[in-house]
DNA sequence: GTCTATATTTCGATAGAC
DNA sequence: GTCTATCGAAATATAGAC
């Protein structure tokens, strides 16, 4: 019979809480720079009860990256791969915006240590998941596309990104409903003219 | 008498090449990540030398923080710094746009390693420079300016670093000027209602 | 100005007891 | 599942010869 938990953890899986600590950890001061030590400083444990867990360090973080994949495929599952056409655009950055203010730490963590995350997707060739992220970088890269579009989809992308970096550092007294509702604003200012076909 | 430079590097000295490889390798691995025997290895000498020219890895990145500092003030020496108002955004942009582009790997240094250089800034409180991150930083931290305002400024500032770094990853086929100006367009139809007064 | 050699620290990771 | 103890590698930094 499994037993009931007995830690004041909410019954939150040891693994789960590893993962809770150092997706802190890692958004705040990178992963590069973050120790063992100091996860396991902050779960009270020592460094070697951390491989009880984890076979190594990028194994924690490739466990956070398979949360921000999962919550990615569940959110744009509904998405043609094939074809990303402009009149889609406005509808994907409103749930995109939603999703980012809601999971922001999973979002910065990814936007933070992007070089480490893609280095160790290389080493785990499992998969070869076709992301957003990664449709979106075939389109800003497309030469086929006008430059006007792509440079328009880069500024809309970097404002959503600075909406979420700035909702923790300065933006902590404006509710998220409304930030959120003022990035779409902004957002849509900025693809207005490809979605109606002015450029 | 001055004794000609003997070296193939233009006459430039070895503490300016020095901080053009560092400025290199830390603007595309990280500060953290780079280490001095990559440096010494790019520069044909030995990790040892390198303490010659600097006192330590922090002076290096400090000397590269002055490039940027001595750029900024050069750039936006007349702005008043207590009165930023709405109506002068559009031009402080423009002027922003170009500066940034051309120096790119500079303020992608910047951006990438923020916590180490505010680290180093603080370490170092000599100055206690007023540049003018600090003053859009504490723009956007103010509650008592509008929220739109805010977040748009936000939203303009993440377009310009969004294209910035598309710059050298995905618009290496877009001409400069081009891209200035497509930038330039889309920041200006984000904070066109702001400077209109519209929110 | 650059070298070799080394001191010192910190890190990720392992071994084995409990 | 967690511990203590330790290994080996790599990092920053220093000492002293040339």
């Amino acid at each position: 019979m499994p037993r009931p938990p007995k830690e004041p953890s909410g019954g939150r899986p040891t693994r789960e809480r590893i993962l809770d600590v150092a997706l802190d950890l890692f958004a705040t001061e990178g992963f590069e720079k973050t120790s063992l030590r100091e996860i396991a400083e902050r779960m009270g444990f020592s460094k070697a009860a951390l491989y009880y867990h984890f076979a190594s360090k990028d194994d924690i973080l490739l466990a956070l990256h398979l949360r921000l994949h999962e919550l990615g495929a569940a959110a744009f599952e509904d998405i043609d791969p094939d074809r990303v056409d402009p009149s889609a655009w406005r509808g994907l950055f409103d749930r995109l915006i939603d999703r980012m203010l809601e999971h922001r730490q999973l979002f910065i963590l990814h936007a933070r240590n992007h070089d480490a995350l893609k280095r160790i997707a290389h080493e785990h060739p499992k998969g070869e998941h076709e992301d957003l992220e990664e449709r979106v970088r075939r389109l800003l890269a497309d030469p086929a596309v006008p430059a006007a579009q792509r440079v328009r989809l880069a500024c809309a992308v970097g404002s959503v990104m600075a909406g979420m970096i700035a909702a923790g550092d300065f933006f902590t007294d404006i509710d998220t409903g409304l930030l959120a509702k003022l990035v779409r604003g902004a957002v849509g200012d900025l693809i207005d003219p490809v979605v109606r076909g002015d450029v």
